[in-house]
DNA sequence: AAGTGGTCTAGACCACTGA
DNA sequence: CAGTGGTCTAGACCACTTC
């Protein structure tokens, strides 16, 4: 017999099949990591087509509620997200990954001296013509999944040895160099993943993004590094303190 | 005759369509607020079934470069991000987004004085048996879209006069009601429109959302006001400047 | 009335998983 | 092998927009 979701006929079918679902994994009938009832099982239960029943479960997924394995089945999302803490200086990664109970590491993809792209030139207010910046891209590891892809555009005169950016993060290594960071300039938004993100990550086109850009200065208002972190949305979250800005 | 979407039988027929779509987009071939083909033509110039063209339409869709209106067609989404600064302490708001180019407002929707549900008293450090705060939900508008709703806990001990919550910013009233906001401790992460988000800002299910929420301290780290801001992704970004924090 | 997207059906075939 | 989800088809009806 099909179950009750005959109440308001002005929403579609598969909404509310899709917002029952939802609320039994918010009343916890399924819990994170169960398994839900096979495409099959939900066109019996609900005496629906199985396009209806396939539309309903992309709600779920679209409201990052349930995955789907090929082969397999229909799951509950696990909520596996992490803060990053946002502060200058930054704060030792490792340790503060570690007290929230992951591991983290970082994959090197790409690092080579090159003469600043024009965009690059513009924020790092570089001239064209002579400048060199050392351009990173890497991975950001959580558990060992890949979470974040990292770009970084460093100015060359300050790096004494290129190669240690490869394996170490970058603020650290700059006070360590002599070049203190004074204050970075920071935007947060959410994107979608687009194809080469998705491949990095490992997650479907589109899935949300969380973007992080940051110019970093050092004394005497000198921009020294850029870049962007592109994060899955789903594993990783910022934390930021505001502190008094007497001005 | 179909075009030339034959390459690599791997990929699904869907994502090629859309891939080559996006490609379009993206070359600026169709401007942000151009009509796309309609599916009845896309269907002809992919020879493809309409099923198959409305998957691809919903990756445009579920990638934020397009939207769909019903008897109108799918247009090309435009950008229209406006940036939210975040610091302390907080500028006066209006001013920075007229220097963006959009008007915006609040809408009150509820303010009242109540008991602190149970969080609230932990995050505020409130004694459940007496405390009272003030709950106000509002939305927060641009260019007359609801872009933000705005959930904020107030500690009713520091509000002299409730109603003037209702028309104005808190961070602002408090400065000058004399509480002084010396630290906020922020979180930034990324999640999807549930239902009564997805009513309230007039989004699709399941849209990609930014959620902001906080924690205000005044002197002797007493907490004063906690909250959270759940804003559309497509429309809102945060910046932040991190300056040294010289501990 | 004609054209648009939104919902839903029945059915076929494929790819992947695990016993 | 049976069971799962992934792709794709043809076709019907509806709701909304524009003329």
């Amino acid at each position: 017999m099909p179950r009750s979701v005959s109440a308001n006929r002005q929403v579609p079918l598969h909404t509310r099949i899709s917002e029952q679902l939802r609320e039994q994994v918010l009343l916890g009938e399924f819990a994170p990591g169960d398994q839900l009832p096979s495409e099959h099982q939900l066109m019996e239960l609900f005496g629906v087509s199985r396009i209806t029943v396939r539309r309903a479960i992309a709600n779920l997924v679209n409201q990052g509620l349930a995955e789907t394995q090929q082969g397999k089945g229909v799951f509950v999302k696990e909520q596996r997200k992490v803060f990053y803490r946002l502060s200058n200086p930054m704060v030792f990664l490792e340790e503060d990954m570690a007290r929230q109970g992951v591991s983290c590491g970082i994959e090197n993809l790409v690092l080579e001296k090159m003469t600043a792209p024009s965009k690059v030139c513009q924020t790092l207010q570089l001239d064209p013509t002579t400048a060199d910046v050392y351009f990173q891209k890497k991975l950001f590891l959580l558990d060992g999944d890949p979470v974040a892809i990292d770009i970084t555009y460093t100015i060359a005169e300050v790096v004494p040895l290129g190669n240690e950016l490869a394996s170490r993060m970058t603020f650290p290594l700059l006070e360590q160099w002599g070049v203190p960071i004074e204050r970075i300039e920071t935007t947060l938004e959410c994107t979608h993943a687009d194809p080469p993100v998705a491949d990095y990550l490992n997650i479907a086109l589109g899935s949300p993004i969380l973007v992080y850009r940051y110019v970093a200065y050092t004394l005497n208002n000198r921009p020294v590094v850029c870049g962007e972190s592109l994060s899955r949305g789903d594993r990783l979250c910022y934390s930021v303190v505001l502190t008094k800005n007497h001005s």
